[in-house]
DNA sequence: GACCCAGAAA
DNA sequence: AATAATTCTGGGTC
């Protein structure tokens, strides 16, 4: 596409009349013309902005508020060709789609949409926003969601779990009509419909004990009859059967199901807003259902036998056809019902009574997965769910410690009775006695493949053996597919509820869930929830510190291994964090530091006297620290390594440092921000939390930082970054003020490094004399000769010792692969 | 039966 | 390119 052709909308704009023009119902009919390209004749001469200036001014206008709305409309769809913005992560690219021709009230419809690759942008300014928003997390997949513009994109995937919550083709591409400022390509609603057309349609409904595929569409099981796999699986039942082999019957709708907790009655929709009238036949709201009825309030389905619901789950899978699974747990008389209720002092919130309406939208339990924040009440959606559907549930989680918790919040929410409720670890296996019950268990209990304990073997035998109305997954992206498949095929239930807060892998294996466990069904905006009160608000900085020389010169000749130990233990880093430590922990809060590496969060956390925790910490030591993080004053400050990304439940700090981390896994970044959203303060006046990354200038760290930070920037934070600490200098006591202690923690890394030295041969020492020449040349007067630094080798294994329990698996862990790799770099050389 | 330790999985 | 931590099991000792 040319540039000049971007004038011809610059004209148009300016010349439009841009007052009082409300949305209209209008189809793109009117526009078919303007899909043609405009004539070269309309083009060069009118063009007056230099690039340089659109960008500054495009970028100056996102991050101010008070928006000049003419400006707006002139710079948004004028984005010059060779500019790709950072804060919509890779909008258009190059490609110029100047050429569509804006509608007429262009300004109050809020989105763009790329008739490329189904990109959509939003602007979330403007007064439709939030309905546009509930529409679009519906239709596609949230890319980047800062302050101003919001990025969506349309998916297969997206698609398939818009259909799955109601939406059907038509109202698709009709209201994306009606949004949008340009008329849809006709590429975008191809698209649509070619995704659309099989996902969806079929679903597999377990009523009144029998299994049938159900459809709204008689053709789409005519179609599936005629399949030589499924066809011959139908069994013919009593009921009437119409001219077409089909039964017919009433669409599902919410009717009177009400979901348990929630404020309004499924029928009230008195309190909302108007405007939200205008989506709510597309976006799912509870009212929705009369609008559907014009097509919808007839199904068609045919009845399968029990057994043969694997086979037909496979072949509609393989034709394209995935089914969806829902379960009429309501007229489910075969299992029995559990006797469980929320507590009546139990409410839940908006978002969590909003995720569920997508869950039981018609009535019925569908599959799929549900992402929210950390801290924004996972469970006690997964709990409400339960309640609502009322049959035999099982929980599975990532660790033991979770499984405790989710049993814990169980009781306390719901009131569920202590002897339904069986824990499934492997040093806790329970069952229930009672003809309906709660199992807590995890993947890998689950999911193993290997031989089993006697009681495991009974425990396993007793889940399989039974049918479950209801499984909830827990942190549902951590665990791989193929753990999935097996924990699915399995366990026996009947709807599958996952439950995670970062729907992000840094592999693809995230993309199978959605056919696994079924799509997504609701995700929330961070930033929404972090401004309506639900989680802390945050304040994200990144913190470069300098090299100091000594380090830098180090860093710059040793290999990638020995880097990272080299800019983690960098003196401006460790400086940087007794400051932060001292300025937090004078204004009150409550401060957790991370280190992903061992050997770094001992050397910061014995220096400072802060107590620490890893992954050879015993299970009493722990809870002791935990304890007196929460309620000593004394202690306001500890030290995690990775066994705190997950599941350990803080809800007193309000302060996190970030020391080292795991390359670039925005997962992790998310989910330790996650450790200060729940934070109990929250709701005071103007409170923060902090969240900082140290980071050592000009090394491999500065690029994993970014990378890490996408997820968050994606989710709307902003990340300052701070290039030096008012006052660090002045602090008392600041580590490593002289020269000679950074010599000596130089020393003490580089010696670390080759903490193997002792028991390497030969060449070895070379290079430890090498070093050491090099630090005596910068004048230090205590240097030690080789015959120490292998003897302090040895010491340092000693002190070593002394905190780890298992001291032998510690040091072949550290040693073998050490050796190996000193031992091979040593032979290429 | 309470511990500890090693090994495998992912 | 690949760390650390987790889980479970089974075998050992006392």
């Amino acid at each position: 596409m040319s540039r000049r052709n971007k004038t011809v909308n610059y004209n148009e704009l300016n010349n439009g009349n841009f007052s009082d023009v409300s949305i209209s119902d209008e189809e793109d009919g009117d526009y078919t013309s303007s899909k043609k390209r405009p004539s070269p004749s309309q083009s060069a001469p009118e063009r007056k902005r230099k690039p340089e200036q659109s960008i500054e001014a495009l970028k100056a206008s996102l991050s101010n508020k008070d928006f000049d709305e003419d400006d707006l409309i002139q710079l948004t769809p004028d984005i010059p060709q060779d500019y790709v913005p950072d804060a919509v992560s890779k909008t258009f690219g190059k490609s110029d789609f100047s050429y569509l021709r804006l509608k007429p009230d262009h300004f109050s419809r809020p989105i763009w949409i790329s008739p490329k690759d189904g990109r959509i942008i939003l602007e979330s300014f403007s007064p439709l926003a939030e309905q546009a928003q509930d529409f679009l997390i519906t239709i596609a997949e949230p890319v980047s969601r800062p302050s101003h513009i919001h990025e969506y994109k349309i998916t297969p995937y997206s698609l398939y779990a818009a259909v799955s919550v109601g939406l059907e083709t038509d109202d698709i591409i009709q209201v994306l009509n009606r949004l949008s400022k340009v008329p849809v390509a006709e590429s975008i609603t191809n698209f649509i419909k070619g995704a659309t057309v099989s996902y969806g349609k079929v679903k597999l409904v377990l009523k009144n004990n029998r299994y049938f595929v159900e459809s709204a569409q008689a053709d789409v099981l005519q179609m599936l009859l005629k399949d030589p796999v499924i066809g011959p699986l139908r069994i013919n039942s009593e009921s009437t059967v119409d001219s077409n082999g089909l039964v017919k019957l009433a669409a599902p709708t919410q009717g009177d199901l009400k979901i348990a907790g929630s404020s309004n009655k499924p029928d009230d929709n008195k309190n909302k807003d108007t405007t939200e009238d205008i989506f709510a036949s597309v976006v799912g709201n509870k009212t929705s259902e009369e609008d559907f009825d014009d097509d919808m309030d007839t199904v068609h389905s045919f009845e399968i036998a029990n057994d043969s619901v694997e086979i037909i789950k496979k072949r509609c899978q393989e034709i394209e056809y995935p089914v969806l699974e829902e379960y009429d747990f309501r007229n489910d008389q075969r299992n029995p019902d559990l006797e469980i209720d929320l507590k009546p002092s139990t409410q839940i919130r908006p978002y969590q009574e909003k995720s569920l309406s997508k869950m039981f939208g018609n009535g019925r339990a569908r599959s799929g997965i549900i992402v929210l924040p950390c801290g924004a009440g996972k469970t006690l959606v997964g709990i409400t769910a339960a309640c609502t559907i009322r049959k035999s549930v099982i929980v599975l989680c990532t660790s033991s410690v979770s499984v405790m918790q989710w049993r814990q919040q169980f009781l306390q929410w719901s009131t569920i009775q202590p002897e339904s409720v069986a824990a499934f670890t492997s040093e806790n296996k329970e069952m229930f006695s009672t003809d309906a019950g709660l199992v807590v268990s995890t993947y890998s209990m689950v999911a193993n493949t290997r031989a089993r304990s006697y009681d495991s073997q009974k425990v396993m035998d007793f889940l399989t053996s039974r049918e479950w109305g209801f499984i909830i997954l827990d942190e549902v992206h951590v665990v791989p597919a193929v753990m999935f498949r097996r924990v699915v095929t399995t366990i026996a239930a009947h709807s599958k509820l996952g439950l995670t807060a970062t729907l992000v892998r840094e592999d693809d294996k995230i993309y199978d869930l959605n056919f696994l466990i079924g799509p997504k069904l609701y995700e929330a905006n961070w930033m929404d929830l972090a401004q309506k009160g639900h989680i802390a608000n945050v304040q994200c900085a990144e913190v470069w510190c300098p090299m100091t020389s000594e380090f830098y010169q180090e860093y710059l000749r040793e290999t990638s291994r020995k880097k990272m130990l080299l800019y983690i233990m960098n003196p401006t880093k460790f400086q940087a964090c007794q400051f932060l430590i001292h300025y937090h922990e004078k204004r009150g809060d409550k401060i957790i530091v991370f280190s992903d590496n061992v050997y770094a969060l001992q050397e910061y956390a014995l220096k400072l006297g802060k107590p620490f925790i890893y992954g050879a910490t015993s299970q009493q030591e722990r809870m002791k620290i935990l304890q007196n993080f929460q309620h000593n004053d004394q202690v306001n400050t500890i030290f995690l390594s990775k066994v705190g990304d997950t599941s350990i439940d803080l809800p007193e700090a309000t302060c996190l440092i970030q020391i080292s981390s795991h390359y670039g896994s925005r997962r992790q970044e998310a989910q330790r921000l996650g450790r200060i959203l729940r934070a109990k303060r929250r709701n005071d006046e103007g409170f923060n939390a902090f969240f900082y990354s140290l980071v050592s200038k000009d090394t491999q760290e500065m690029y994993y930082s970014t990378k890490r930070q996408a997820f968050l920037v994606d989710q709307g934070y902003a990340f300052k970054v701070i290039t030096h600490l008012n006052g660090m200098e002045q602090l008392p006591n600041l580590a490593y003020s002289t020269a000679r202690e950074r010599r000596e923690l130089l020393q003490e890394v580089l010696l670390k490094n080759e903490d193997a030295a002792g028991l390497e041969i030969g060449d070895d020492a070379d290079t430890t004399f090498a070093r050491e020449g090099r630090i005596k040349t910068e004048g230090s007067s205590s240097v030690k000769s080789a015959g120490s630094l292998a003897g302090l080798a040895g010491g340092e294994d000693m002190a070593y010792l002394e905190y780890g329990k298992n001291k032998n698996k510690e040091i072949r862990q550290q040693r073998n692969p050490l050796i190996n790799k000193l031992y091979y770099s040593k032979k290429k050389s």
